[in-house]
RNA sequence: GGUUCCAUCGUCUAGGGGUCUAGGACGUGGCCCUCUCAAGGCUAAAACACGGGUUCAAAUCCCGUUGGAACCA
């Protein structure tokens, strides 16, 4: 049998972190397989439903490379993708049920039972619903004389179910834990649990993977099945990711989605890779993963029981990896709306290459690129530096004798300079530092900056350059 | 409270009875390189939650305790 998994995320405006690592698990067992991956839209919930929010989904998707086989918008063998157009088909298999023994109609719901948080009447938990008792018939009479039901799951079992999960292995609950909730609701619509299990078997999906809070309720899947005379899928429940050891990563607390990384600097396949390694090791000590080799080494097999905590320390190294390994076209081109406010006319791509293996996330450009506008107001004590073994008299000294030797350059290349400057130390039996460092002072006004003297000279251009050292040498002398 | 699940450095993890004086990675400290800062190279500190078994031998298997999480109340 092929392999179809499927991703089934609600529309809720955002992506997060710990869905966008569940669909690349269901990608991932797909394509290890040469299987399909299906998208499919639940949006049941029709209080949450957000503007544009499964648009979020297709583009992050693809931003990523996870294509889909099968979904909304380019249709496929089992479709509608879309909850919301199948409700004809929950409701047609919620009565189907009812015949088979697999549930029955109740009458004695209350109004707040239906709220979003599947909130029950505590009367329905673990004891017998009243409900149960009345005749088919009789039920049926009711409803078509247009008393409102809804339909409520029967567990009529005893003892312990058994199933299996790729992840935890063999797991045993009492039928006792499980209460008979709600199936569809009504307003004819069916409850979350109930439109996956229908959809789940229709669309043909082998492998159902989901966090490992549906354990305990996946007996009751079981059970739907079981009255269906279904076969149940192969259950990969995975554990969470967490924020810290107690709470889970949740959009509530402020926690980061994928956009939002993004939008931070973060790269989408530096994300992908990050998480991919959040719960599953690929038994080796690579740590770099395209998604195509991903889909190479993926096994099951190899996916963590223990919650993993999002560290998003390692997020950023793994991302500056991803930014060294960039071509320097590729990241030139990344960076270029950073340089956007920048009106002097400086070489960008040399200040690419400077950038490029300094920087962990694109948004630490701008903090690394200030000086570049304007030098900043700085303190004459600047110059001063032991190692360097320069102070601000050095520092007036040295940029007299550079000033007219940089003049009459004509090459402004980082060699070239390089070359230049070192003979303005040698022959004046200074150090090379005594030389460079004040150089570096008068063009950028900062401590620390991407690049020495030459390179920032290389990026300035040669007006910008001797134009700031001879305002440094006012400086000085006054 | 009931049920289920989980437990190796701060974090992600390797390990599945002897090869473990427990390996790798991030982060942290140090050194080297160096026109500052990075990058790169080297290096250090850092963990088997606890207690019982089983066994010649336990991080590894079993039981309990503790801690944490989820589901249901």
């Amino acid at each position: 049998m092929k392999t179809r998994t499927r991703f089934a995320p609600s529309p809720t405006g955002y992506m997060h972190i710990g869905n966008l690592r569940t669909a690349l698990y269901e990608y991932l067992i797909a394509k290890s397989t040469g299987g399909d991956f299906i998208l499919r839209i639940e949006d049941t919930d029709q209080k949450r439903f957000v503007e544009g929010a499964t648009d979020i989904i297709f583009q992050t998707l693809k931003r990523v490379g996870m294509n889909w086989d099968e979904g909304p918008d380019i249709g496929g063998d089992f479709g509608p993708y879309i909850q919301s157009e199948r409700r004809a088909i929950y409701a047609e298999y919620a009565h189907k049920l009812v015949e088979l023994g697999g549930a029955h109609y109740c009458f004695c719901a209350h109004k707040d039972e239906e709220d979003e948080n599947g909130d029950e009447p505590q009367t329905h938990a673990k004891l017998k619903d009243p409900c149960k008792l009345i005749p088919l018939e009789e039920a049926k009479r009711r409803i078509a004389a247009g008393e409102p039901f809804v339909v409520r799951q029967n567990i009529n079992k005893k003892g312990t179910s058994v199933f299996h999960d790729v992840v935890y292995g063999d797991i045993e609950i009492d039928y006792d834990e499980l209460d008979e909730g709600v199936l569809l609701k009504s307003d004819g619509l069916p409850t979350y649990n109930f439109a996956n299990v229908i959809d789940d078997h229709l669309m043909q999906i082998s492998h159902v993977v989901r966090g490992n809070e549906y354990i305990s309720s996946t007996p009751k899947y079981n059970l739907i099945y079981e009255a269906f005379g279904w076969t149940p899928p192969i259950y990969v429940h995975v554990p969470q990711v967490m924020k810290d050891a107690q709470h889970k990563l949740s959009k509530r607390n402020g926690d980061a989605s994928f956009q939002d990384l993004v939008a931070k600097g973060y790269l989408p396949e530096a994300i992908l890779n990050y998480i991919a390694l959040l719960g599953w090791n690929p038994g080796s000590e690579q740590e770099i993963f395209s998604l195509q080799e991903l889909e190479k080494c993926f096994s099951t097999e190899r996916l963590n029981k223990s919650p993993a905590i999002f560290d998003i320390n390692k997020l950023t190294w793994m991302n500056g990896c991803y930014i060294r390994n960039l071509s320097a076209d590729e990241f030139d081109a990344l960076a270029q709306p950073y340089y956007k406010n920048i009106t002097t006319s400086i070489n960008t791509k040399a200040l690419s290459a400077a950038l490029q293996p300094r920087i962990e996330t694109l948004n630490q450009i701008a903090e690394q690129i200030d000086f570049l506008q304007q030098v900043p107001d700085y303190d004459m004590e600047l110059y001063t530096n032991k190692k360097m073994k320069t102070t601000p008299e050095i520092a007036h000294l040295a940029l007299q004798l550079v000033l007219p030797t940089l003049q009459k350059v004509t090459d402004w290349s980082n060699d070239n300079l390089f070359n230049v400057l070192k003979e303005v130390a040698i022959s004046n039996e200074l150090k090379n530092g005594q030389i460079l460092y004040p150089v570096r002072i008068a063009l950028s006004g900062k401590e620390t900056t991407p690049g020495g003297a030459t390179e920032l000279a290389v990026i300035l251009g040669k007006d910008e350059s001797i134009k700031r050292i001879q305002t440094a040498l006012q400086k000085l002398n006054g």
